[in-house]
DNA sequence: ATAGCTATGTGTCAAAAGTACACTTTGCGA
DNA sequence: TCGCAAAGTGTACTTTTGACACATAGCTAT
């Protein structure tokens, strides 16, 4: 490279990760609440990340952030890609919070964006050094993120929708067991549209993706649900012979 | 953000770009060709790419090589991922090299990979300062390249086999008229399989994708094909309306 | 005990899409 | 004018999708 060093860029760069969740009725979203804020109310919400360390791997630098958040470890995580606009983080608001939490706040960060999938019941909250506070918060209501995070996220949703047409990731977000209608929530919620009860019963039962329990909900006020669970093997099958097969 | 300075990381991002051509016959990629090199031969072919700017956006970066290389542009151009591990260019033949061409060989650097699909006849050969010598060379004669290219190299392809099942992006490997043959060697050279004539004929024509033309091939010792070209609108049609339909 | 509530669980039919398959046609060249 | 080589075309069968409605089980309240 015969330019000269000083004109190349020589940035941050950071992970930050969209971690969704679901509570058997809506996709939600974990998201960090910046304090120290100019009392303006808007875009007080952002994606949990942190700087990258040296030596640390991009996968690595995710899978440290969302196990000193949750407490998680060997979670569904995957890319979403780079983002690295000069002026992602140019935003008069954002700028202020970066000066009272970061050295060196004008410096350029680009980030890499990682998208994972959990399983509610089994997240602790924890204390961490670059997340004070964090909410859960329901897809539809997220407003405006700061930084370029609105964007983060929907990219992150998109690749989200497409792979579970793909691959029957929707698993990595419930319990081991469950019934057919949380199953059937999930995948509602996920794509945002409503999906044929009867259809959709049919498809996964075809595909043997998921098999009865001898175990009955209780307690319910209604016809009680017989749980299922995952049948991993097939799942395993599904993923080798690639991408087919799990349209709606 | 606690830590010291110090630990976090703070290298150069470079953008890597996985050029695909086609020849009427079969897929191919832009790859330079290192010279300097200890004399052994392998790992000798690496993927263009280039330190990025400051004030440059990733995709601008990306725009910038391509152009550099090819003398082309508002080309068809998507991202892969960032590609981070910290042992990337630890490769002893990949040290050498870089020491003969960077100024801090031994710095860290991150790349942001993207794919590219150029219509050959449209390609220039342009000096360059990151690429003295270029080829292209068919996808399945592609030995093991340098630094992580290789594991770039599939994931690119991988992203391509994916998008074109999905959106007829194919067009933009192709000149503007074009023989339903060369359509079809098209989708089976990426796909890596044979797709049947008639039903892929058939498949084209129901999506009105492309639009017969009142011209024909000359002086070929057979029976001349019509020339078809690809219908635009209906392109971006299909693209709004989303992902579907596109199987094969 | 019984009536009512609520979510579970199930089947069919028609339309669309996918898949497999072989022969005729055109124009050139020998 | 014969042969060659790729273009171009149709059908029958199977699989998948999509739309649609009612009986069932267990709890709750009276």
């Amino acid at each position: 490279m015969q330019q000269k060093n000083k004109h190349e860029l020589n940035p941050r760069v950071s992970a930050d990760i969209v971690i969704f969740g679901f509570d058997f009725n809506q996709l939600k979203v974990l998201l960090i609440e910046r304090e120290n804020l100019d009392a303006t109310e808007g875009m007080s919400q952002a994606l949990p990340g942190d700087l990258i360390y040296e030596n640390e791997d991009l996968y690595m630098a995710a899978s440290r952030i969302l196990n000193e958040l949750t407490g998680l470890r060997d979670i569904y995580l995957e890319q979403v890609g780079a983002f690295g606009d000069p002026n992602r983080l140019n935003k008069e608001q954002d700028k202020l919070w970066l000066k009272s939490v970061r050295q060196q706040p004008d410096e350029r960060v680009i980030t890499v964006a990682y998208y994972s999938l959990v399983n509610l019941n089994d997240y602790v909250p924890q204390a961490s050094s670059f997340a004070k506070s964090t909410a859960w918060i329901p897809l539809n209501e997220i407003a405006e993120l700061a930084f370029d995070h609105s964007k983060i996220l929907s990219k992150a949703l998109q690749k989200l929708k497409h792979k579970i047409m793909m691959q029957p990731i929707g698993f990595n977000l419930l319990p081991e067991k469950f019934t057919f209608s949380q199953l059937h929530k999930l995948y509602e919620s996920i794509l945002g549209r409503e999906l044929d009860k009867r259809n959709f019963r049919r498809k996964m039962l075809k595909l043997k993706l998921v098999e009865s329990l001898d175990e009955k909900q209780e307690g319910v006020p209604h016809k009680p649900s017989r749980y299922f669970k995952f049948n991993e093997e097939n799942y395993n099958r599904l993923i080798e012979n690639g991408y087919d097969n799990f349209g709606f």
